[in-house]
DNA sequence: AAGGCGTGGGA
DNA sequence: TTCCCAAGCCT
């Protein structure tokens, strides 16, 4: 929600954005605040495309991703022109697979607008991939809105700074108007930033740099000694172990047998080696009838992956094959694995048969 | 509205 | 090894 009205709280404001004049990080989508007040203004693009790469994932891991994109793609037409696969290519590795098949929807949305990005909270909120921390994060940084932008840093921050005993994530409501209360009229773009860079490298989960904290002396949870109690969480189930056989074949040329999964649910559009379904069975059986033709399968090894929800144990078997592939199926470009829209789990399963078959080979 | 949905890195 | 978790969204 927008705010209308100044900050009811100007000191905290005041305090984290000169923290972050001198000590925000300079990251490859951002416009420092230095630049920002030369005039220079961030690409709603750019911000939306960060923005949906850093869901759930870490800035490390979306630097690399987010240059690819923005060379391969400079703008929203360029990526709406793109074809879903060749996304899905380029997004593999990268996990969350429904924010790459959003991600296309609504670049083709804003491209048929004329390439116009909404710039308000509301209608922002309104395109596929795009929920409440995403618009209010791109209108406050694109667009100047005093959005409220509630992330994970964000509600560990205020967590903390108010020592909220709610358990996440039934404290949201909350820390949302507590936000709400902070935010700034002017540079409420820096703001949102500053709160996560706070949350990222000072308001750390384990061991916060309270030392170097700009509002150790707003912060409530510091005065009574126990800022990492917050912010409080409930246990997590554990994850069940499913099975399952994966079948590597390779071709004479080095071209491996791949076929699409379906377009929703787990790794949906995604390509992957067949397999059998992932079962809950414990006893380490596996059907070589789910193979794709019977043939001397040859067990290499078995692979174990970490979904958010269950563990996967597969085993591996390989075999060598010539023909045309079968029904539904396909053979990947030889020598071209690393540009498949393989999730990394299959990698790890070709690995197993083929090692170094996903490397791209460096010269 | 609670659960589905990836991955890699740090402690 | 194991656990936690990182700029959440969708149904």
């Amino acid at each position: 929600m927008a705010l209308q009205d100044k900050s009811r709280k100007p000191g905290i404001a005041t305090r984290l954005l000169n923290w972050y004049d001198l000590h925000h990080r300079d990251l490859p989508w951002r416009i420092g605040p230095a630049d920002l007040a030369q005039g220079k203004w961030p690409d709603p693009y750019r911000v939306w495309l960060s923005e949906i790469m850093l869901q759930q994932t870490t800035v490390e891991a979306v630097k690399s991703y987010f240059t690819t994109f923005t060379k391969r793609w400079p703008d929203i037409f360029a990526l709406a022109a793109a074809s879903q696969n060749d996304i899905m290519k380029a997004w593999a590795g990268l996990g969350y697979y429904s924010r790459a098949r959003n991600l296309k929807a609504c670049a083709d949305l804003i491209a048929a607008q004329g390439g116009i990005f909404p710039d308000t909270d509301k209608t922002l909120r309104a395109l596929p991939g795009i929920g409440p921390y995403t618009a209010g994060a791109i209108a406050a940084i694109a667009f100047n809105r005093p959005a409220a932008v509630v992330d994970g840093n964000v509600e560990r921050v205020i967590s903390r700074l108010y020592r909220i005993q709610t358990a996440l994530p039934q404290a949201k409501p909350q820390i949302r108007i507590l936000v709400e209360q902070l935010v700034p009229a002017a540079r409420p773009g820096d703001f949102a930033q500053a709160m996560m860079d706070l949350g990222a490298t000072i308001c750390t989960p384990r061991r916060p740099k309270c030392m170097l904290c700009p509002l150790s002396q707003d912060c409530t949870a510091l005065v009574a000694g126990d800022p990492e109690l917050y912010p409080v969480k409930l246990p997590k189930p554990e994850k069940p172990l499913r099975r399952g056989a994966a079948f590597v074949v390779s071709r004479a040329d080095g071209a491996v047998l791949l076929r699409q999964r379906p377009s929703k649910g787990l790794l949906g559009g995604m390509s992957e080696v067949p397999t059998t379904n992932w079962t809950a069975r414990q006893d380490g059986k596996t059907s070589l009838e789910a193979a794709p033709f019977s043939a001397q399968w040859e067990k290499t090894g078995q692979i174990t992956h970490v979904f958010t929800h269950f563990r996967l144990k597969l085993d591996i078997y390989h075999t060598r094959f010539d023909g045309a592939a079968p029904a539904d199926h396909f053979w990947s470009v030889p020598g071209r694995l690393h540009d498949e829209a393989l999730p990394t789990v299959m990698k790890k399963a070709i690995e197993a048969a083929l090692p170094g078959a996903t490397k791209r080979k460096q010269n």
